[in-house]
DNA sequence: CAGCTCATGTAAAAGCCTTTCACATGAGCT
DNA sequence: AGCTCATGTGAAAGGCTTTTACATGAGCTG
């Protein structure tokens, strides 16, 4: 029994009452601060109070468990952007960089579900469940794009919206992989990570036709937008969220 | 001996000779096919033929063999993009749209290396070598960035040519990681990545107020690019690397 | 060419992990 | 009270990592 912590008072007896959820907890601490590579079973079986054998009750192996946490992630992301979405509120562009943010968000304050869903190396397309709930989190961002796309300025040559939804995607995912953490792992950066991706959308936006000088917070999409301005000149002189173009 | 594989003829006698470049290409391989937390180092000493204990010989543990990789791989890596970029020929936004593809098909055709480079969780921030290896390769981006930025038609809004470089790093790191590869552990897309790319930074380049129509392949930018269309009517109807807009 | 020395390998062992299997417990039902 | 099945335990097999003492032989020295 060497294995088994000094419990508090609640000492339990031979039945664990709730082990596999404890050691998803367990796994996502330890993902947490050692990576989904370097997490155990056997470490997360110590923390839950178990015999090493134990988790084979609940998960089949170790990659199940692992499974079973981006699994949840998914499930947690696509209510973080479902969210942060919110429908397109107050207008289609505003939520539509909310959800930039949210994404972020994400990959900062669940670091262990972010990698455990994108950098585990878990085989997403073999995997129907994973893979359904990968794409009900990508749905948000896709009805997103959807929504954008029919607002966008009528005649300019535009992608369809799977292709946005794609690319906005992979300006999130980007950002967040390459610094979108504290970790030692990622690299340092001479601005936020929020900021950045902020400015890249504006800049994909406008490259679509979107007006992007800083709407003043009231609602003005809901039918026709403002005719866009000519790229080159745009109303007000240099300006955008990135500070004086040096 | 049981270790030691039946050699064809070269039989080599105490001394392999050249252990170290035979462990990195076993390893190589390894992660080639396992990923980089597939790879073990007995694997890499066994497919050398050598015991488990010779590869302390040449990397303290393996995280440091590792690390060679990475280093390896960020060297070519810059190699690859320098070439791509060309110094800027034909003209500055071809050269510049040759260095995502080329950094698409890094991640393809070296998925070894891409993993070891940006996969593996080796804390890059902490080891300079690494770390200057990575910033070499990157100052590519950013030097491309830096002569697009001097291009760019003045008057507009735009960030400075550091936030671009990091734009494109993040668009193409983003595509690649989601859907850059073949692994199975990839998702599926509806066209190719370096469509997706291609078609995401035309957008984000006209967004800055580049011209962007399908240039006919003469060169173009010497000097003064001829003026910017307006974004909201393009002088081509719909039209774009995208296909027909639905 | 004998002799030395040091880089490079080997063997063996400790310690940890994963996974399996037979067996123990006890919660819930009859 | 007695049964049964889900849930844990122990023990053991097989790998991997890393360390340590020892073996080999390549290349230099005289």
């Amino acid at each position: 029994m060497s294995w088994r912590k000094e419990r508090g008072r609640a000492e339990r007896g031979y039945h664990h009452g709730n082990l596999k959820e404890a050691l998803l907890q367990a796994a996502l601490g330890l993902i947490a601060e050692k990576g989904p590579g370097g997490f155990t079973f056997a470490d997360a079986a110590r923390m839950a109070g178990v015999s090493p054998a134990a988790p084979y009750r609940h998960f089949r192996d170790r990659d199940e468990l692992l499974s079973s946490i981006a699994q949840r992630g998914f499930e947690q992301f696509e209510a973080l952007l479902t969210q942060a979405w919110d429908d397109g509120r107050p207008d289609t562009v505003t939520a539509f960089e909310r959800v930039g943010k949210a994404y972020l968000a994400f990959a900062r304050n669940e670091p262990a579900y972010y990698s455990a869903m994108f950098e585990s190396g878990l085989p997403v397309d073999l995997n129907p469940t994973l893979l359904a709930a990968s794409e009900r989190a990508f749905g948000i961002i896709r009805a997103a794009a959807e929504r954008l796309a029919a607002l966008a300025p009528p005649g300019v040559a535009r992608p369809p919206a799977m292709m946005m939804a794609l690319h906005i995607w992979s300006m999130s995912h980007g950002v967040a992989s390459l610094f979108g953490r504290g970790d030692a792992a990622r690299r340092k950066l001479p601005m936020s990570p929020e900021d950045l991706l902020e400015a890249q959308v504006l800049i994909y936006l406008r490259g679509l036709g979107f007006p992007t000088d800083r709407r003043p917070s009231g609602p003005k999409d809901p039918a026709a937008p403002p005719p866009v301005p000519p790229a080159g000149a745009p109303p007000g002189a240099p300006s955008g969220p990135w500070g004086t173009p040096k």
